[in-house]
DNA sequence: AGTTATTTGGCACAGTCATGCTACAAAGGG
DNA sequence: CCCTTTGTAGCATGACTGTGCCAAATAACT
């Protein structure tokens, strides 16, 4: 046999050059082409570890999934980690920051997210993954949000879950605008204007 | 000549044929040969009437952002009028729904607003009008947060628009979660909880 | 009635797309 | 050494795209 590749960590690269298409191009411009070539690979090699189409955007989209919560796993744990509440509050505002594109990472994350969870509205294969992602982001508000009063909770989750959206996308579609310093400045605002949850 | 065509109605229908088209297959969908269909023409009828098929999407969304303002016009009348402050709140709380998908067809508005703007990131023909959408959003929060001190206005504004963005935004990902009642109930509160500005 | 300008319809072309299929190179195990 | 498995590459096909170009049909105006 050749070179004898880790299959996984060629499904991964190719990942990753989805992502650069996506992020230069958008994501009607993620051919099997266009990745292959991003990728620096034959069109037949992609094709040879995805089956389909639909399958390498669904394994792209798992795997930035998989990636935002890799992160996010570690500040929930600062959180419960600090018991001062200055600590706390500081903790809280890290895992929030955590879903906007506060950096050029998180920037390109960003909007790959918004590529992917729009195109789902229309493409059924990718709707899962994008509803899981939704969810998840509503958990972790409804558990930062655990101070206020059970009739609040679920509108307030809802308000800081769509606050986060708004920055993110607003950041995505007029980065020049909306900078990871005016994110800040208005996630702090929120978390200072809470009841007495976060602080 | 033939029937003697009213030729801005007739641009307004197919975009109005654009519009169902996003809506239903999403924009990478509205190619000239699908929205001559949906339009009832042939191919080359839309042609006569839009030079390109660049021409054709700005034409639309231009129309788009024509209709969202007309409506925000008499919105905004409402609010000078009203003088008591219960009334200016009820009249704020009309004015910025009207930026939300509350009802079917500001629902399809709000579907196809971010296809546009969304593919505006790529497309530097749909750039213009998106950017002058995002920014007549944040004039009119400015506006209706005149009430507070002139620090906090721009953060506070930002926060405001981008809670309206992410309302937007979600209502059209997952309408079965984001209802127009959710969006209410996190639109009032969110105005409860501003410093004394809009009541 | 004839002319002319507008509208409509469609053909042709070069490009892109996903995918079925085949062919071949390469390297590990017997 | 051979053979079998894995990776790589590419051809062929049918479908779709925007656009240049052309031809016909229509009705208003002279």
């Amino acid at each position: 046999m050749p070179k004898l590749v880790d299959a996984d960590a060629r499904r991964r690269a190719v990942a990753e050059a989805v992502f650069r298409v996506v992020r230069a191009q958008g994501l009607e411009q993620a051919s099997l082409r266009n990745v292959a070539e991003a990728a620096d690979l034959a069109i037949g090699s992609v094709r040879h570890y995805f089956t389909n189409h639909d399958e390498l955007l669904t394994f792209a989209l798992d795997e930035l999934i998989a990636r935002v919560e890799r992160r996010l796993m570690a500040r929930v744990n600062q959180v419960y980690a600090a018991t001062a509440a200055a600590d706390r509050r500081a903790a809280v505002e890290d895992l929030l920051g955590e879903l906007l594109p506060l950096d050029p990472d998180r920037h390109d994350e960003a909007v790959v997210w918004l590529e992917f969870t729009n195109a789902a509205r229309t493409r059924p294969a990718l709707a899962p993954a994008a509803r899981r992602l939704h969810e998840g982001i509503r958990a972790i508000a409804r558990r930062v949000l655990e101070g206020v009063g059970a009739a609040e909770v679920a509108v307030e989750a809802e308000r800081l879950a769509a606050l986060l959206d708004g920055l993110a996308v607003d950041a995505v579609l007029q980065p020049d605008l909306i900078t990871p310093d005016v994110m800040r400045a208005v996630l702090g605002r929120h978390l200072d204007t809470l009841p007495r949850a976060v602080h």
